[in-house]
DNA sequence: AATGAATGAGGCTTCATTCAT
DNA sequence: TATGAATGAAGCCTCATTCAT
């Protein structure tokens, strides 16, 4: 076995963790079991981290940091409209695109509200925050208040989790593009009915610096 | 301790399953605090039922008859677009007005998906279908194709599963309120763009009644 | 359910103990096992017996007393070495025609060893001494010592034993047959060489009724 | 609590296994008692097998080894009839020398049979077959025939497993010596009447060791 | 840094037995 | 007489965790 520094045994134990709960659930991801995956022996695990718990901390944190990574990623120039629709899409094609990593999210949202109740909140909480910056950037000069940009956000959510849940169940291709279609046109026709379906189009002009 | 008929025992046990499993998660559910929720002595889960899976059998069924409940009790006069509205909402007010049932079920699909592959497709299936019949019922002779009820559904299950995972994250009963209304509205106008606005308010003249 | 004489379902219970003994192994013989073969409810055991214990004593006796008849419907003109060999194929004719009875027989033999001790030796004791006791009567007025009575009891204990373990092991009708010669044919040899050939055939006079 | 060496264990956990099945029975050797004559934890035994099943077939190689060694340990020059008299000698005088070796061999003759079938078979048939071969060994150039061998495996078999039987029971080492002759002598005449009393006592000329 | 050995707690399940009708 | 309902003890097994090297 070779001698790997401990922020790399860190790291693929939460790699190895994330498809281990994807496959086996929360619960079925048993310490042997992330061990095996991470290619290393069981009692490195509690070598490199206190407790189960830990290990799972930083789970949770790793999947914070990749719904942070999928709402900020985005064309500062672009509408609002726009903007929202493409961090649903994007978020939609992460999940198909890793299935393992939909359904660790899935399980750790589950787990995190179980074990510590505000935590889980703080997950959503830190997503949908993400999301609403990020609208509230895009939304620019036009007189859209937080109320409104607080909608858009939950109707996301909506959506990226519902499909998330038809996805992971099914786990048919083909109809998860489907769904995605489907997806983004609810969020499109509500967004030209809630936001009135004129300027949205007209080229912004002003544009600071995002974050 | 009164003698209480097997029938009713299980019974019990299914709806101290779902508390259980609301609480403490699908894994969590363990023999012993379902018949501790259950008012029984651990050996009597035992007695009416061959095993744990057995149980949970049993609770699988209960949630899959709830949601044929909740998508069959439709006014079979109204309009396509009115009783899809009314599903999702009802779908989502019992989801609020029984919280153990909503985590319940979410973790259920988790479950059934990891144990049996298939048969978690099932559930998903079966409560897709029972809206998939009571929207082409709801159609009457109107010219809606297979198709269309197929994404209609879909988008149903989307807002609903979306609005249950957010429901039970939070826990919030004034923030669920105003999901619901978001969901509602976005269903409305996805609805609208997707049907046309037309003579959807048109009076329906034949209608016999169904099954 | 027919009303029964209690004796009558004691004696369903003691032959269904024996099937289910046979074939599950005395510790496989659980009470609802045992019940369900005797098509009586399971705690009607508990009803006809104080214990599971004082069922298995019945038992017990059952097959103490089927030896006794095995060693006791011989021809009391016989002389001995037919006698002696009369009675190991007919312990194991019946073995052979009766499996179940073969394997709790044995299975029962070690119950009671490791249960109580004594008891065991009390049930190869008491087929020894049938076994002897018919011997003695049939050496009728030639010259045999008890010595020799015993060592041609625990031979023909040791060829019936030796026997069973091989028949309930293989099961195999055709290989019991030839087995069953061979035991005979070595039991033969072996009175020839400890008496000696001479007289036995001779007709013997003297005969007085045995119990 | 010293740290022993997982093969070790094993063969600690086999030794143990023998001598509670011996005490307790097959049915009656619990996890927790294996462990317990073993010095061990409970748990231990699930870190070195995987089940309980997998412990006894351990066991079970175990006794099948000792048969192969008791029926191979003979002078390879001795003839026929010497040879045949000390497998059964050896065999009845290891028995008495580890009476819980003699019970749990026939314990796990009668567990085979009941988990495995064809498996209880083939302990017998291995033990069986290191006979006969022992024996066409020993048979050298004298006109043997395959099926004469047989019977005298066979022989051997009854009054081996006749002798245990007994041996288990009495547990009386006295009486046990006593036994051992005249199993001895039964065999001895047996063979004598069946291969003849010619030249086997004319020493042998060839025979070069085998393997 | 790494790992084989070890363990207490708790999981599901089965059993003989008793209770109440 | 007969039987459904109920239970405590004990079975096998797995888990997260710790110890010793």
């Amino acid at each position: 076995m070779p001698r790997i520094s401990a922020a790399q045994r860190r790291q693929d134990f939460v790699h190895a963790a994330v498809e281990v709960i994807a496959t086996h659930g929360i619960d079925g991801a048993t310490t042997r079991r992330i061990a095996e995956q991470a290619g290393a022996n069981l009692a490195m695990v509690h070598y490199c981290y206190d407790s189960k718990e830990d290990l799972f901390a930083d789970v949770y944190e790793f999947v914070v940091g990749k719904f942070r990574d999928l709402t900020t990623t985005v064309d500062p120039q672009a509408p609002l409209e726009q903007t929202a629709r493409k961090m649903l899409r994007d978020t939609m094609e992460y999940y198909v695109e890793s299935p393992s990593f939909a359904v660790a999210a899935l399980e750790l949202i589950n787990w995190a509200r179980r074990q510590h109740g505000s935590r889980g909140i703080a997950l959503f909480d830190q997503a949908l925050e993400g999301v609403r910056s990020t609208l509230r950037e895009a939304a620019g000069d036009r007189d859209i208040d937080d109320a409104t940009t607080d909608e858009i956000a939950s109707t996301i959510a909506f959506l990226a989790d519902g499909f998330a849940v038809g996805w992971i169940t099914y786990g048919d291709r083909d109809l998860a593009e489907k769904q995605m279609k489907i997806a983004d046109s609810v969020l499109e026709s509500w967004l030209t009915s809630r936001l009135g379906a004129t300027n949205h189009r007209t080229p912004r002009r002003r544009r600071a610096a995002s974050r």
